[in-house]
DNA sequence: ATGAAAGCGCTAACAG
DNA sequence: CTGTTAGCGCTTTCAT
């Protein structure tokens, strides 16, 4: 341990007062004099005195330290929506002054949650176990990015089924209806809903496709690669005219692939991404994509968690989070080159 | 808090035995019988006991929470570097049983380290005075990726400089003369070395470069696009024959922007990156690059760290890391087209 | 407005 | 090998 020597009987040593106002001070009670607040601060600042937090937590009983914890799966840390995950959850953390310890998991050790306000899981992928151990453990806990029905927990998601949706019906009503897509990986849910709800949507519009446009990608570059070289290789009649790539990232591998091969985006071939990745705006064309608030989504799930934590929730908080198409540069109307 | 209401002495009167044992079977001491053993893990498996964090640190006056604090500038969390040390960290972490709090800063706010046991600086960015402020409070620390000379604290850092001659001594050696650059964010050491080195190592095989074959990038892939549209859009007799980018981003970036030209890597021009980012491997060429140990480099500083926490390490450490050349396929000789 | 004293839940001598 | 007894540094009644 740091070598933190000096404590509150230091400080009220050094300012002539109990030990009981110098906690006073410290926890910013109203009822303190202020000659004696100011005699305390100065102790504090002539002693660099810092209170101790495991001491300060046992006697409270209090703990304002929440978990994060994220699927370990290769891979996960490259993609924009681990890292807005993490940003988004570092930043409320830093200004509700909460601390945020950081778990990386692949699900098999069980969670330990002892020293734990609260805990955040991000995305719930082959760990649903810890989630309901936390749970069980009466730990508040909040899930991010998955809606989840077996569990009684709170959760903020994303409305992925909606955003599949809203992809394919922006592309069919631009006329495309050899629609290619680039799946995630859909042992996750958003990668099933987006699917999902893309397929119902053309579904519904009366529009199919075939089989061998659908390419089970991972959210990896290299598998967009791999797709985009599949598709660019079909004869004309049955190359498909749009992609849509479940991530913005896969979407831009697949224009480096098209550009490559000497087929332009748009005027060749319409591409479409999910996510709303800034990456995304500075390519050779401006991504047309479906946007999620990850961002927002881990800042709320911590004000959410927060509230839990501090008593001033009692109920689950349940909501899924709508995407929202943005139009750029990169889908065209079929035949409109 | 979480409601943990069960403590040791309920495990101690459930398992007929005293608190002290319970604390002995939960520290593993060796010296504790078999028989009582038992009994007390079948007593905590019962309770779903879980011993208080706090209490425990308060009590032994250990700590081994560490804390990783990292630059808040924007676009950092959006590269390979910041990634690859959230990996490390988070990964030894995990696997020394540390927690990690996690950090965002912009250096302003002070660092409370109260109850850190020790603090990872991943780089220093503005944030000098932090990293004083948690030495002169005789905190554990340790730096990344910063040669620090005017603090004494240990660092892990990268020899930056070897890595951009390294990088100036490939290119020659296959006939360039006009090598354009890219450079990183060159207020950051590592940006300034990577460039000084190189430009040195030009320098000694008596080779000039013109001003304007230097772009002052930041590492985004916006800048790169930049400097990529800015070189190729010279005419034959100045526009460089290879390309140095300080990161492996702003080399696929180059890459991606020539492809569009229509100009291909590596037989129209050269491009270098630096980082060995595995994203690097699979675009239309496998990238020539300068490899940096991040991971490696992350990890080390954990387990330094925690021998510096634990007192196994009383003096500070201290080392550049050199950084290798790892040929593949986005560099040819001149003319070898 | 202030202080004395009793814990918070655990570990660490110290005996036995 | 086990139990008793002090604290760790702080917050929180309860008096004053």
């Amino acid at each position: 341990m740091a070598s933190n020597r000096i404590s509150i009987k230091d400080v009220a040593r050094r300012a002539k007062v109990s030990i009981t106002t110098v906690s006073r001070v410290i926890n910013k009670f109203p009822s303190v004099n202020p000659r004696n607040i100011k005699k305390v601060d100065q102790a504090i600042a002539e002693l660099k005195y810092r209170p101790n937090i495991s001491a300060q937590r046992l006697a409270s009983g209090t703990n304002n330290t929440i978990g994060l914890v994220m699927p370990g799966y290769p891979g996960i840390f490259h993609s924009f929506f681990a890292i807005e995950i993490i940003r988004g959850v570092g930043h409320a953390c830093e200004s509700l002054r909460l601390d945020m310890v950081f778990h990386i998991s692949d699900g098999n050790n069980p969670l330990n949650t002892s020293y734990l306000g609260g805990v955040i899981f991000a995305d719930i992928i082959e760990n649903a176990k810890q989630v309901q151990q936390a749970h069980d453990e009466n730990v508040p806990c909040l899930v991010i990015n998955n809606v989840v029905e077996d569990i009684d927990v709170s959760y903020i998601a994303i409305n992925n089924f909606k955003g599949g949706k809203l992809a394919a019906e922006y592309l069919v009503s631009l006329g495309h209806r050899r629609i290619a897509v680039i799946t995630g990986n859909l042992r996750t849910q958003a990668g099933f809903d987006r699917f999902d709800g893309f397929m119902k949507g053309i579904d519904e519009l009366k529009v199919a496709i075939s089989k061998e446009l659908v390419f089970n990608g991972d959210y990896s570059r290299r598998s967009a690669r791999q797709a985009a070289e599949y598709f660019f290789s079909m004869d004309d009649a049955r190359r498909p005219t749009a992609v849509f790539a479940h991530s913005d990232d896969m979407a831009l591998e697949v224009i480096a692939v098209a550009y490559e091969m000497g087929i332009r985006v748009p005027e060749d071939i319409s591409v479409m991404g999910f996510d709303d990745n800034p990456q995304a705006i500075y390519g050779p064309v401006a991504l047309t994509t479906i946007r999620q608030p990850v961002f927002e989504m881990a800042e709320k799930s911590v004000r959410v968690l927060h509230e839990m934590v501090t008593g001033k929730r009692d109920q689950k908080y349940r909501v899924a989070l709508d995407p929202e198409l943005v139009v750029r540069d990169s889908c065209l109307p079929v035949g409109a080159s």
